[in-house]
DNA sequence: ATTAAAATATGATATTTGTCATGCGTTTCA
DNA sequence: TGAAACGCATGACAAATATCATATTTTAAT
């Protein structure tokens, strides 16, 4: 069992806040798993019994429309929690989240996480601020769903996706999603993601081949949106 | 200055946790105010110095799009606390609230807040579980928005306001909004929602007098939805 | 290596939604 | 009290988007 002391990713979620006698109690109780990709971690609707630590890799957090399909509502990568908000409302996980590339994952159990949380006052704090964060983050995302054109969010999600997930060598996004995920982020229908991403292809805002995508002209990109 | 332990909505929110000290304590700091029907409890960017506790009328938190459109993300009324999430992020107001009929609200100064925050567990949970809860709403609310043509949201928001918020004796939403708050709701253009109201009244749904709506066949607006 | 299945791409068309123009009744206020 | 502003309503049209059909390419499985 290896040590959370140790483990750097630890740094970037709430987790920061634990103390050496919390993170030696952690390290005793959190299990090991490697996820592959496309597989779930948890459904929505399921109760959860602790969250989820990403140690490396990308999940999405999905919804399942009435029509039959998955939003994509946030991309969670190395650091982050999940299973948060579940938690601490006692509900049963509002999104499924599943796999977007191989994934090591360590699981808390809840009890653990609710004593950190009942008595580390910085660990709470920084929990809640998280939780905050994604709030904001979702109404932002509302209006933008809401007002701008399908277009106009596909640009968005781009840039995006860029700067949070990083490119490769070759300029391309280190994420790849496919067409009907990216249709699933924006709100939209696999094939009119497909034309509006041909359309920039065409403008010379971005360069496709095959799955690698290339923003060109980021501030072109960055009006349109 | 009124008593906040005699204070009926306090029990409402998450101000129900406080104990009887601290009720002294924050009837001796609080300050109550009344709001018109169109005037601003604050505006987005702003930088707030403590919570909102609605103790009479409704508010509308909207933000403003690129494209000017106020998007209304939310309704809060009687015993909803406003401007939580900044106070923990310690941010500025991401939204603007604005009062949609007249309020009276108790203003509650940060530094209590957070000291009731700091020293009553049941306190910092109970916020915790409104926000999660705002969290999980705005989730399923971008689902909605991504995934559900204008006139099944607005069927869907008819419904939940007459839910939310009631009716009068003659069986028409008690609260009152304009055409165009309503488009804001639903994030559509004013138009738009006026013609998509004339279809359910024409399809026999609703009933329209003026202001007034009346939802006559709820199942059908269910069945929409 | 070959076939089946899935993902990507594009055209044609229907539907939904936005925009602009206009009219009418109410409210506001100088 | 009369003009201006506003909210509601509707028509005409344009633009955005979804849907259906079909072809091509890529990936996965045997």
């Amino acid at each position: 069992m290896s040590k959370c002391e140790q483990c750097i990713v630890r740094e970037l979620s709430s987790l920061k806040a634990l103390n050496k006698d919390e993170l030696l109690k952690m390290a005793d109780c959190k299990t090991s798993y490697v996820v592959k990709k496309g597989d779930p971690l948890f459904e929505e609707g399921e109760s959860l019994h602790g969250v989820y630590c990403v140690k490396d890799g990308i999940a999405k957090m999905t919804k399942l429309s009435a029509n039959g399909k998955d939003q994509i509502i946030k991309l969670v990568k190395k650091g982050e929690l999940l299973g948060q908000r579940s938690l601490i409302s006692e509900e049963a996980a509002n999104l499924s989240a599943v796999a977007v590339e191989d994934m090591e994952v360590c699981f808390i159990p809840k009890t653990e996480v609710l004593q950190f949380f009942n008595e580390n006052n910085k660990f709470s704090m920084e929990l809640m601020k998280t939780i905050c964060g994604d709030l904001k983050e979702a109404d932002d995302h509302m209006v933008d769903m809401a007002q701008k054109t399908v277009k106009q969010r596909l640009a968005a999600t781009l840039l995006q996706l860029e700067k949070e997930f990083g490119k490769n060598e070759d300029g391309s996004l280190h994420i790849q999603l496919s067409r009907e995920e990216i249709a699933g982020m924006i709100g939209t229908a696999t094939e009119s993601c497909i034309r509006l991403l041909s359309d920039l292809n065409k403008e010379g805002l971005i360069e496709i081949n095959g799955k690698k995508i290339i923003l060109v002209d980021k501030n072109g990109l960055q009006r349109l949106s």
